[in-house]
DNA sequence: ATTCGTTTGTGAATGTGAACACAAGCTTTA
DNA sequence: TAAAGCTTGTGTTCACATTCACAAACGAAT
């Protein structure tokens, strides 16, 4: 499916959306007003509907949203309708806290492959999934692996990886390393630093 | 100091380009040009400019920047010319990850304390730094601890140990949990929620 | 059937950050 | 000193995300 040009943040928000209703349907929940989504994620509820109101009128006046559809239609937004593989790219401390993170299931996201160039860390198994050689990354694609995890130390090394990853056809990175990546422009690539964020935090306070 | 209102994406630009200056610096750099500056972490010589432009005059026409000068300048305004002091709470997977991790030196960033609940892990020393327990954080403020980063599971028990981190002077939160947090307007939150992030990268694959 | 209270969807207004273009300032060379 | 070549700082323009306000749609109750 095709959209016009949607903003970042709007899709940035689909995700938070997605986990309050499942939430909320854990909850026995059936309908849920635009109100009530706004609340549990920090926004206001015209933010909301303005931004599903891209995607195509999912509510009913009067009523709100039907919480089960309204899930499958941010799945399939995100095309998160099947489960996607993503593989890890360093199994170090953050790679390993990673790897156990249980909060990728909930969006059909799944860890199905881990790399580390560390012969130490070759052929162990975390969290039942198989460390394998950071060199042998090229059967990726054969394996329907098209999103990659990079916990790298950063730098030179991290440059050198995502030049493979891109050959052997990953489509998105979530990039963990302190450097800026160069992808060509069909691969997108979403920076977490950790030490960014929190330096960033002392300018606030008064 | 007190600045005109700035915009938060001018300020997370603002360690991106310490953590640039810092290395051009250890490559024994002694100026560099907002060209140079900007394609180090990605943007627009402009924008390089207009970011520092808010704040003063820093560089010299037909020269550039004086590395170690800007660096200087930079953490003034972001209040990291002194070392700050941060606490972890859960000593987890993830919080493990934290302790162990880098990449907080170069901005003045210290992990001063940590706190878990579970008592097997009270008392153990993790990365120099000695596991207290969690019902224990009345002591942050007389520690000099203005900052938390949050790595609890999340859900219900994230809420009530940021109201306690409020109560007892905290003025920044970076929030691992995959919740919404409810802080007064004094106290500043900064969200990662590495799943969002990953489950927002299949939307952009063609 | 009609009224009332509620909630959605969206065009328009507002606000804000990014992008641009260029004058002014500095260094170097002659 | 003058001219040439860079690089900075910033007023202006542009693009777009947020915010607002309200008509339309629906359910419930009488």
């Amino acid at each position: 499916m095709r959209y016009a040009r949607i903003s970042d943040q709007t899709i940035r928000r689909l995700p938070k959306y997605l986990r309050a209703l499942l939430y909320a349907s854990g909850q026995g929940q059936d309908e849920i007003s635009s109100k009530d989504l706004a609340d549990q994620i920090g926004v206001h509820s015209w933010q909301v509907r303005k931004d599903f109101s891209f995607f195509g009128e999912f509510g009913t006046p009067g009523v709100g949203y039907n919480v089960l559809a309204l899930v499958k239609e941010i799945k399939k937004i995100l095309r998160l309708s099947e489960v996607r593989k993503a593989a890890l790219i360093g199994v170090g401390n953050l790679g390993s806290a990673v790897l156990a993170y249980p909060g990728f299931s909930q969006y059909n996201l799944k860890i199905a492959a881990a790399f580390d160039s560390d012969p130490a860390k070759v052929g162990q198994h975390i969290m039942d999934v198989k460390v394998e050689d950071v060199r042998k990354l090229s059967g990726l694609a054969r394996r329907g692996i098209q999103l990659a995890i990079l916990a790298v130390p950063g730098g030179d090394v991290a440059q050198g990886i995502v030049d493979q990853l891109v050959e052997v056809g990953i489509k998105g990175i979530l990039n963990f390393s302190a450097c800026h990546l160069v992808v060509p422009a069909k691969v997108r690539v979403t920076n977490i630093d950790i030490a960014i964020d929190l330096a960033s935090l002392p300018y606030y306070m008064r």
